[in-house]
DNA sequence: TTGAAAGCGCTAACAA
DNA sequence: TTGTTAGCGCTTTCAA
């Protein structure tokens, strides 16, 4: 049970070649003559053989492996983004090591470190915001990175994803075309995502002359929070005729809410999320949502990452991928 | 931009130096004299140093790392179980990759290749069947291995989690008990639990008598999925009252198609789900579910995990940490 | 308080 | 067709 791991060594002992022998046959079986090559094969088969990447990575200084940095493994955004990236780094045999942070900047650096300790070839982060010392490490390991989903913040080398402020406002202008007097503003535990997103409903407010109300939990967001919210919401601003929800979690969770209490949607609050996920399509009613791009953002971020790995150094800076208004039949 | 990654040499060289000596203040400041202290300490903060974890890997056989694999990341039962995992290996100072395989065996060997290829010194696995290849390639590495989830199946080494079997037999029993006539099983492109939750269901109506009905999809399990099973379970049963679902995403996808056409909960339907996802608990009505204790499975997998790479022999083959009913509003 | 040497497992380069 | 050598970056051990 506690015998150590099989080498290369252990093999060519056992067949009586040396090491190397079998390390051919291993990358180039032509190399080796066949009946070398059928010894070395009934070994490897009988001991297990696990090749050892940590050789290759102290010689060649390449692991053929990623970091993927994710906020929080449970919400359902980037799963899609998951995908995505593996469409890509699959077929060209690079390994993906997933990591996440719970949006936290300080965890988010523990994690990129431990990333780059093992020699990740590149990283893709989903935050636009990180400490001093993450942004050293990078530097330090001369890694490339791709931050995605948002678009507005300067990104260290390279953002992939889509306008949350233009999002937002574009939603807010709907709101406004169809009448509504008193819009609200959900956010939660607040990125810059979260944030770039209030702006935008700002300002479409601010263009019409309307005051902004704006809600904001510390706490993440969840559909609970969302069904938990919407009573503050209503004892503080009982004239709210529609919310603007950080994401769809929230907008479910009020959606919900709404709906156990009584209160007609759209008729007496409308509701819009953000990111269009399955749920809010099944429900009734429809969500209203921003549709965004989640796989292909994950598709181009990886091609990207991949492209720059390889040596490629004209970097476009931001990648736009765009999103779509859905309006459901929640406003 | 592409200059290549800081190394304790690189410090080595600016500070004048051999590299053991900034490798001992890295470990041992005070081992190291005041003044070389403060000059290491510069450099280091220019360059932006990574430990580099490859040559202990190497030359110690152990990574401080532990693979963790799930069918899906999209899969809200296992949120909750990392959460348990890493509250457990983030203060004991592992690091946890996670890697994730789609409920394809062949996948699963492929991830634990990898993972062990980056020696990984143990693994937690959420299945209990595994590819030939698998066994030997765990047995060859020599790393324990913790499966969690299932406690029917025989383990590779030890199995943390409930009785999936037991689990759907007594919810089939609260049904039989509350007089349902047509109970029927609803199942999903099937892992083991889900067929070992079938069996048990069958189980139970065998013992009272009655005619098991199952409905099994090819396809994932997700809300979607329930919500269109509905109209075809309806169309070749018009008789079924009660459905027990493979887990909460079945059954809430469920719920709401039924909603949706006017179907009452539990008068005219009565739906059970697997796990007490939060969304379950928060629509209306109330989801009755098996709650099943998924924190906990993750850090006893963990702790028993830890335990055995440092050497610990006595294994339990078998841990089960149980369950409990929640008969919500929807039976 | 600091340094020198050896070795972890593998493969590139060269040799036979 | 197979073998030998050297070296990737770090730490352990021994020496100064």
């Amino acid at each position: 049970m506690k015998s150590k791991r099989t080498s290369l060594q252990d093999i060519a002992d056992i067949v009586g070649m040396t090491k190397m022998t079998v390390s051919r046959y291993l990358k180039n079986p032509e190399l080796v003559a066949p009946s070398s090559r059928v010894q070395i094969e009934t070994a490897i088969n009988k001991l297990g053989y696990i090749p050892n990447r940590a050789p290759n990575i102290l010689s060649k200084g390449k692991s053929y492996a990623i970091g993927v940095l994710f906020p929080s493994i449970s919400n359902h955004v980037f799963d899609e983004v998951l995908r995505g990236i593996e469409s890509i780094t699959e077929p060209a045999g690079y390994q993906i090591m997933i990591a996440h942070y719970a949006y936290s900047e300080q965890l988010e650096e523990k994690r990129i470190s431990s990333l780059l300790s093992f020699h990740v070839d590149g990283l893709i982060l989903s935050e636009s915001v990180h400490t001093q010392n993450t942004l050293r490490m990078i530097q330090g390991a001369g890694v490339p990175v791709t931050e995605i989903m948002d678009t507005r913040t300067p990104p260290i080398q390279q953002a992939v994803g889509f306008d949350n402020e233009d999002a937002a406002r574009q939603m807010t202008d709907r709101l406004l075309s169809k009448g509504y007097q008193n819009i609200a503003y959900i956010g939660a535990k607040g990125d810059v995502r979260d944030l770039a997103r209030q702006r935008g409903y700002e300002q479409a407010l601010k263009k019409s002359g309307q005051e902004s109300i704006v809600f904001r939990s510390p706490e993440f967001t969840s559909i609970r929070l969302g069904s938990e919210i919407l009573d503050d919401i209503l004892a503080i601003r009982p004239k709210i005729d529609a919310a603007i929800c950080t994401n769809d979690d929230v907008a479910i969770g009020m959606l919900v809410s709404c709906k156990k209490k009584g209160l007609r949607i759209p008729e007496d609050l409308a509701i819009t999320g953000m990111h269009g996920h399955e749920m809010g399509q099944l429900i009734s009613p429809n969500l209203a949502s921003v549709i965004t791009p989640r796989f292909k953002i994950g598709q181009v971020a990886a091609q990207q990452l991949l492209l720059r790995i390889n040596g490629a150094s004209n970097i476009e800076p931001f990648i736009d991928l765009g999103f779509e208004i859905n309006e459901g039949e929640s406003i």
